[in-house]
DNA sequence: TCCTTAAATTGACCGCGGTCATTTATTTGC
DNA sequence: GCAAATAAATGACCGCGGTCAATTTAAGGA
């Protein structure tokens, strides 16, 4: 069983945390340095290895928490009547995921969980959006011939697919709401 | 305009590309490291950054190749009857991306061109993948209410949804054609 | 053949993530 | 209160990708 944790260890991990999140307002994601971290929290460096598992794994608190407060304002809503309405719910989502190109590629590296016993913050978020979406889906004015799970699936592929070519030259000139809402009509709404 | 380049510069490049290719052989992706590349090729570590403008460079290189290869055969094919039939002619290359954790996270990171000057091989496999696949759709039994352009969109769009999920422990227990199975019959052919 | 100019190569060096044996602080049993 | 035991913190060190001023090699021109 081992000894509580003790006092130093959560306040030593509040520092840093906060010192991370400090530099991130500051300068953005991509910026953060351990190093510079553990100097504004003032402390040593093997210090933050012995709080989190590496880099990663804070930007995965860091990430996950701003996600997880973005799908609190999505859990508002109970009920969606168009495309359009879902699009406008998840426009903070795909806003952030899309504001920095480092802010996407950790979110997919962490998105799914490698191993049992560490499912992580963003793994997680991703958890709750599905299941949020899947209640939005069974009162909702779409397609029926599939079940509400694939439909949730198909959302947040077309939702990631949207959000990687934003980031593309060749795909340009399109808002990531106007290409997800092309892709959305055709998944939820087939005309046949 | 400069002067035409010089024989020793093929030769290098070809030392360099020779000796990588025998490192994935043995190792892998992932274990390919830059310092082995230039000693395997009894070359500095500076000629290295003079033929490829980072590790990732090369990687495009070796993965895209791999991918191209694939698309030359998947390329002989006329036409599809069945979800079955694409997901048949789709398998080499789902096979190799999941193959390797480390080869989804380059084909991901590189598969967007970030600037119109450095398209890479992958981000051109991606698009060469795309007009094969609408060549496909042209004279296929799938729904006909969207454009062809948009069909392939959205079969991309699941291809990696599916390989993504292969990776996390969440979604295990169904392999990756399986998946995509389902996918593709809600997307390709929805009943309504 | 020699000299000039540009291309190609070199390797010492840096930045930064991550490790680990050692030291310091806390808790627990007596 | 004092050891023994365990948790937490330390910082020198390593691995590896990437840089750059200095050097070597090759390609015209006279």
């Amino acid at each position: 069983m081992g000894r509580a944790t003790q006092q130093r260890t959560l306040k030593t991990r509040a520092q840093l945390i906060a010192a991370a999140r400090k530099i991130v307002a500051d300068a953005g994601y991509e910026a953060l340095r351990v190093e510079d971290v553990v100097a504004a929290a003032t402390v040593a460096k093997g210090t933050f290895f012995a709080h989190f598992k590496d880099k990663d794994a804070l930007m995965d608190i860091l990430i996950g928490d701003h996600i997880d407060a973005l799908l609190d304002d999505m859990e508002k809503t109970s009920r969606v009547t168009s495309v359009d309405d879902l699009i406008a719910i998840t426009k903070p989502l795909l806003h952030f995921i899309s504001s920095e190109r480092y802010i996407f590629d950790v979110f997919l590296r962490l998105s799914g969980a490698l191993a049992v016993e560490d499912i992580g913050k963003i793994a997680t978020t991703l958890y709750r959006h599905d299941r949020i979406l899947v209640g939005l889906m069974a009162d909702s004015p779409f397609r029926k011939d599939i079940s509400t799970d694939l439909l949730s699936e198909g959302i947040q592929s077309f939702c990631i697919n949207a959000v990687a070519l934003s980031f593309c030259v060749l795909h340009r000139g399109q808002d990531v709401e106007s290409r997800l809402s092309v892709y959305l009509d055709a998944w939820l709404c087939p005309k046949c």
